[in-house]
RNA sequence: GGGUCGGUGGCCGAGUGGUCAAUGGCAGCAGACUGUAAAUCUGCCGGCGUAACGCCUACGGUGGUUCAAAUCCAUCCCGGCCCA
């Protein structure tokens, strides 16, 4: 008996919703490998502790690593709690800010606890890089340094970039993809895993094995993610994204703002659907037989069930159609006991309704304020004790009043 | 080490003695519109108290000149580029 399922099957699951394989043929190879020897292949996901918020992008990776775990093969979530002191300068137009080892440290525990919404934990090896790269002394840093060239370093765009507009690159982050690339020969990784942006540090790991000696690694490049906004991709500091562990309420809103023309995607790389199926909604878009706000709630439902449940996702769109079509309020609002007369500024920003007096002030002028359904404008409104109300603030903040 | 240019609000970037809480863009927020939290248009967009208005805090740090400084001077810190 073996303990994979056969090549074919491997291979099928492994190139599916993947950007590039590098190089295929190798990847089969190594399959046949552990066929024969009957041991599962090393495969490495590095991850940045330095933003511990994960979001539907990162799953994309995430699910393929899972995949692997899947097929019986070792998953190692590399936590890269070195580097992170470094910062990874990939895709950067400046330097990334450092971590200490503390922030780190947190971070990692949100992101291995977000992770495990999607890995299988229990057969999840979990290794941090500090572990070997706090022993290299200054002469191994050197020789490691000396396997590599300034020239083919500054290949990358984003230090060509840098480099040619005057902005400042620091000699320690050419140190980061050698870092990178050190950790797969201290894993011995057969594959490492990465989105598109992580090819070239993927690469070099690939390049230091052969130098020290390891049969190299496979890389295999998964596409990012465009974000809500369907132009740049999925990041916490564009605020395009949808986290992991965002309400349903918020992933199904976050959904619906998509543009059409991601649908497909969507349904592709953040739910993972089947090929015939996700041949059906291209089709459908394509000759106009579905409608893409109809896809869109389902994409939008899916995507919630994902993440919670089914029945959270039902009551997600409930709320969301309570909300935007019937204009109506939602079901849990937060509540406010008001203790006696206040001003209604205060209240606003007591509960983080507006975030100062004037915003309050604005947002009262700019007619967004309505109290049970009617519009204050005067700004020195005082909410008094006689009954409990609803006040809603622009679109999507509510609060009970409550009055006894 | 020398030369030179620069450090402005969340970010980018104008401003070079008073009319500057500081043009403009991005981001953010609100309103209208929409199948949508998208797109578009409009408005707001340092803080505090208002009716027009006032006050406080801000233009790398510190000290100065001046009735008056983001703007001038001194000094320090940080960065880019060029030369060595």
């Amino acid at each position: 008996m073996s303990l994979f399922p056969s090549i074919n099957e491997q291979m099928d699951l492994i190139t599916t919703g993947i950007s590039e394989i590098i190089p295929k043929d190798e990847m089969v190879r190594k399959l046949e490998v552990a066929e024969k020897t009957q041991k599962p292949l090393i495969i490495k996901l590095g991850c940045d502790p330095s933003r511990p918020d994960l979001h539907i992008g990162h799953a994309v990776v995430l699910r393929k690593l899972r995949h692997f775990q899947d097929l019986g093969h070792q998953a190692i979530l590399l936590i890269g709690d070195f580097t992170a002191m470094i910062g990874d300068p990939t895709g950067r137009n400046k330097t990334r800010p450092q971590l200490t080892i503390e922030d780190a440290r947190v971070n990692a525990q949100s992101y291995i606890q977000q992770a495990s919404i999607v890995l299988d934990i229990e057969k999840l090896k979990i290794v941090n890089n500090s572990e070997w790269l706090n022993a290299l002394n200054f002469q191994d840093v050197i020789k490691l340094t000396s396997k590599y060239t300034v020239a083919r370093m500054i290949e990358r765009d984003d230090f060509t970039k840098r480099y040619k507009t005057g902005v400042p690159i620091s000699i320690h982050e050419f140190l980061y993809p050698l870092a990178q690339g050190y950790d797969s020969v201290a894993l011995k990784s057969d594959v490492e895993l990465g989105g598109t942006d992580q090819k070239f540090n993927l690469l070099v790991g690939r390049d230091l094995q052969k130098e020290y000696g390891i049969d190299p690694q496979v890389i295999i490049t998964t596409p990012l993610l465009e974000g809500t906004d369907g132009v740049e991709k999925m990041s916490k500091s564009y605020d395009n994204y949808i986290g992991i562990t965002d309400t349903p309420d918020e992933i199904f809103g976050r959904t619906l703002s998509i543009p059409d023309e991601m649908i497909s995607k969507y349904f592709e790389f953040a739910v993972h659907m089947k090929e015939q199926d996700l041949n059906e909604i291209k089709n459908g878009l394509k000759n106009g037989t579905a409608n893409p706000r109809d896809l869109k709630r389902k994409l939008a439902r899916d995507i919630v069930s994902i993440y919670h449940d089914e029945t959270a996702a039902f009551a997600a769109q409930e709320n969301f159609d309570r909300i935007h079509i019937k204009k109506d309020v939602p079901d849990d609002i937060p509540e406010y006991q008001l203790s006696g007369d206040e001003k209604l500024i205060l209240t606003m920003v007591k509960n983080k309704m507006a975030s100062s007096n004037g915003e309050a002030r604005r947002l009262i002028k700019q007619g967004s304020v309505k109290l049970d359904g009617e519009k204050i404008l005067d700004i020195h409104f005082i909410l008094s004790i006689d009954g409990n109300k609803v006040l809603k603030v622009g679109k999507r903040k509510f609060l009970k009043v409550l009055s006894v």
